[in-house]
DNA sequence: GTTCACATGTAACAGGTTACATGATTGG
DNA sequence: CCAATCATGTAACCTGTTACATGTGAAC
């Protein structure tokens, strides 16, 4: 009863697959309901995926016998696929997350513009950095609120650490943006 | 004399090709010292880049006037072509930073085993966490070098923003791993 | 009637990485 | 002679995004 199941991948942790088995791990979902979670949910702030790798991803993840699905019709809306973890899913998952975990990374367009801040006039840096300290606080207040809705510890471990990156972002830029906004002359920066 | 430059790409910031123009900014630069500086010098905290697709972006650059190179013959190790930014190079770097910068994406997989914790053995979390800490500590020390050779502002102020941020993750892991290492019973966390 | 939220999916493309191929020169 | 560092490059692959295609039913 086996058959073609000898192709299982090796799992390389934290790809849209691994993403999807973890999502699933807390409670069953739709392709629709997983991408919703992945950019606005509590995982957001750490991952990203779309449409495009998570449909395909749950196929593969079907092939593999790793989750299953059933359809559910549903009064007043289109129906959907519900999809949960098979016991090898669940075992796949406790196995990926045994890889070590590689280092953080961040990507930060802004710091790349503050590199060259004195060749920008100031009324483009002082926009820029207003705007990143509005998102900062935007995002600060969405995981406040979800902090405020969350029980299990892993994840309230994981939005306390957004939250005290994005309150240490906030921080450093409110009491250093001096640096970066001096307009040409940058040699006016301690003033 | 233009040809066919007509074909100049649209410019969306934080490329290979925009990191190249970056850096060759403050200084004339071979691939080589141009990976270098992505993964271990002062812009390492925030991008990353490999040869494979450095080397084929200084071409296309070439190609487009953007970059010129000079082949320089040394004593002692193989001869190299060294990098500079054109007119136009500069130009098209600065029209690029015009972009507005996307948010910031922070890509944990720490966190993502972090939320797992409880099904997770004790000694496994007590050595990620661990783990995790000593990279902080030296990137947190790797940077403090760098802060003291370095002059220019926008370095500065982007340096500052990864030590903000890595000692407040630091901080915030020393305080709280108790969340997600108090092995499998999650409701001991807080003793 | 049209816009919105729900819902699933694909194909073309972009943008990288990895591993390989090659080679000079120094130092142990 | 072997390993390490410097140095350049390519090809195969991987992974994911964007944009498109399609459709339901609610609310305005």
């Amino acid at each position: 009863m086996h058959g073609n199941e000898a192709d299982v991948e090796r799992y390389r942790p934290m790809n849209v697959r691994t993403l999807c088995l973890g999502i699933l791990w807390f409670e069953e979902a739709t392709g629709y309901e997983i991408r919703k979670q992945a950019s606005e949910g509590c995982f957001s702030h750490f991952v990203e995926a779309s449409y495009g790798s998570i449909y395909p991803a749950l196929n593969k993840l079907t092939d593999e016998n790793l989750v299953t699905w059933r359809t559910e019709t549903q009064e007043g809306k289109p129906s959907r696929k519900v999809y949960s973890l098979t016991e090898k899913g669940r075992a796949a998952l406790i196995e990926a997350l045994h890889e070590t975990p590689k280092p953080d990374v961040i990507k930060s367009e802004f710091l790349f513009v503050g590199l060259f801040a004195e060749h920008l006039d100031k009324t483009f840096m002082t926009s820029v950095i207003d705007t990143r300290i509005a998102e900062l606080e935007a995002d600060l207040a969405r995981l406040r609120e979800e902090m405020a809705t969350v029980d299990h510890s892993g994840s309230r471990f994981a939005i306390g650490y957004g939250m005290a990156l994005y309150e240490a972002e906030l921080n450093y830029i409110k009491n250093t943006r001096g640096l970066i906004e001096a307009g040409a002359d940058p040699r006016q920066a301690a003033e």
